[in-house]
DNA sequence: AGGGTATCTGTGAACGTTCACAGCGTCTTG
DNA sequence: CAAGACGCTGTGAACGTTCACAGATACCCT
């Protein structure tokens, strides 16, 4: 649109005086450029307004310029947390110091899924972030069979070996609240999971486990699918199994508030007939009757750290370590 | 990594004994081509699995290859709503049928801005998507002076006649809602607005003011910034305002929970004391108690006319009319 | 038959970079 | 003083496309 020409390297090079291949040098931070040479191409840049052309950057050298975002959501749950919005942030900003640009793409039913993966095996990314991804994920494979550079933010469950993540500790957090449940004199604690072809449905009922041993018998778990309407089903079952119930862990916030609205049906009182724990601390978390006690995740720590795996992964490396960070656990008033 | 050569347009045109003109005619769609170069074109496409190399393209064709999305959000506030996934979806899906892809950026502190306008600058997009930005944003004249296609999913307050947007009518949504609520019986009808610098909170409250009038006083208007908190503190400041008030509709969902919050604790009953309406019709209206009667936005429609714009633009068009799309009355249980 | 279209094809020249190479001073060192 | 190392620079050749142009064939009309 009514763009004058952007200036490119022969322009810089005309007007500093100086041949394209030391300003590319300038450019691209090589050591050979004597301070005169360095100082007249900088003034000739500032001069023209020059930026590098991207496409014929990484025509050149052979690269995308770019690594996608995949979001997976099976479900409608999708954005929801703000989760996304520090995870992307962080992606972007680690990125661009690579001069990496996040493309975005949504992998939620199989024309998606094709849209992506005919854009990755087009070679039109140099990596991929998994985001939400869930084990039965075709693209996994599929990714895995275009041999690029793929990275998840929170572990693929039954995956791990095969795509490196980083992610915070689920199984800790669900331990700690556990343990606060316990700590406050509860008796029949119960949980309602997520869907156990994730890592948050898995893991949050391993920690509680891990801490209710057998205490945790089947009647005191049931599975819901991250929803509200799920969270208050889930609840009713539990009520009319375990009348007296004294505390329930929901594995996302979202499940919590249904529980509490099933809770408040029955006539119980929160926290004082029963507690209600959730995950995540997200925005509903506060905007619930009353507060939810909860497990805040170290979203932008896992963000970084998930960026760094990529990109050392686009470097060269063989391989990388998955990284586990610790969670911490938000007291309010449910429980 | 480990990539074995991709195949060119040069093998392609190799494999079908045509030359490369050709193929990039047949790629490309240009009429002129005989149905025989097409289909030997189209088996040597398949049996070498050449894919276009964009940057290649994109650097003789002059063109970025790919369109920004930027998110404002001057607060915390983020995501939160299933709104940007919706909208996310919709957007790639458009661009990509013309093959551009979508790299998201983030725009909510001054560094992000700049990092936003170096890339829009350097003429690494081909327009630009802006998502919730607000009126004193300093990017809109940035970008004005960048010369770049730009449209604004939802207006840009102030701003509508600077930027082309789409947009659903949150004016006439606001009306439904007061109308609903008057129908109802209601008498003293207060409102919770947004920060009055963003359109959701200028023109939900001006159709709230078309349809009561006089009536809405300014002792029955208390501005709020999206937050929960912050729809707690406007209800309490109405309720000692205004002890009789018997309905108040709030200008986001988020807020209307914090509106029932504060009347539950004052001991008032929803929605027989006191009726609530919400809108967005986002996550939390359905986890709260009661579940809110909101105002739905036509998100997908509103992403797909927004892309719709944009794509005009980049075609060259030197401006278009802005669109606004009709909301939906969901009627729950808090009124 | 001859001239004009219409359809189809191949070729050369861009697009804006980077990178390897070669060249040329100058300084160090044996 | 020769030989090498070092620091710095310019040049040519890619990278994989598209696009304008020109040439070739076939067809239609007068």
């Amino acid at each position: 649109m009514g763009n004058v020409k952007r200036p490119t390297i022969h322009d810089v090079a005309r007007v500093a005086g100086i041949s394209r291949g030391t300003v590319s040098r300038v450019l691209n931070g090589d050591r050979y450029v004597s301070p005169a040479a360095r100082l007249a191409i900088e003034r000739a840049i500032a001069e023209t307004g020059y930026v590098v052309n991207r496409n014929a950057r990484n025509l050149v050298r052979q690269r995308a310029g770019s690594v996608v975002m995949v979001l997976s959501e099976p479900h409608e749950k999708l954005f929801e947390d703000p989760n996304y919005s520090t995870t992307i942030r962080t992606a972007i900003r680690g990125l661009g110091e690579r001069d990496l640009s996040l493309v975005m793409m949504i992998a939620a039913d199989d024309r998606d899924r094709e849209q992506v993966l005919r854009y990755v095996r087009g070679g039109h990314a140099d990596g991929v972030l998994l985001m939400s991804t869930h084990s039965g994920d075709p693209l996994v494979d599929a990714l895995r069979g275009a041999r690029l550079p793929a990275v998840s933010c929170g572990a693929v469950i039954g995956r791990e070996s095969v795509i490196p993540y980083a992610a915070c500790d689920e199984r800790g957090g669900a331990r700690q609240m556990a343990e606060y449940l316990v700590s406050r004199g509860r008796k029949k604690i119960a949980m309602i999971t997520g869907p156990m072809d994730t890592p948050g449905g898995i893991q949050r009922l391993e920690g509680f486990t891990d801490v209710l041993g057998r205490k945790a018998s089947t009647r005191l778990v049931e599975h819901g699918d991250w929803t509200h309407a799920s969270g208050e089903r889930a609840m009713a079952r539990l009520l009319e199994r375990v009348p007296d119930v004294d505390a329930v862990f929901a594995a996302s916030d979202v499940m919590a508030s249904g529980a509490l609205h099933t809770l408040r049906q029955a006539g119980r009182r929160v926290p004082d007939d029963v507690a209600v724990g959730g995950f995540d601390d997200s925005s509903v978390a506060i905007s619930t009757h009353p507060p939810l006690t909860t497990v805040r995740q170290p979203l932008a720590d896992v963000a970084q750290e998930t960026v760094r795996l990529l990109l050392a992964l686009i470097d060269g490396a063989d391989q990388v370590e998955p990284v586990t960070l610790p969670t911490e656990l938000i007291v309010r008033e449910s429980a």
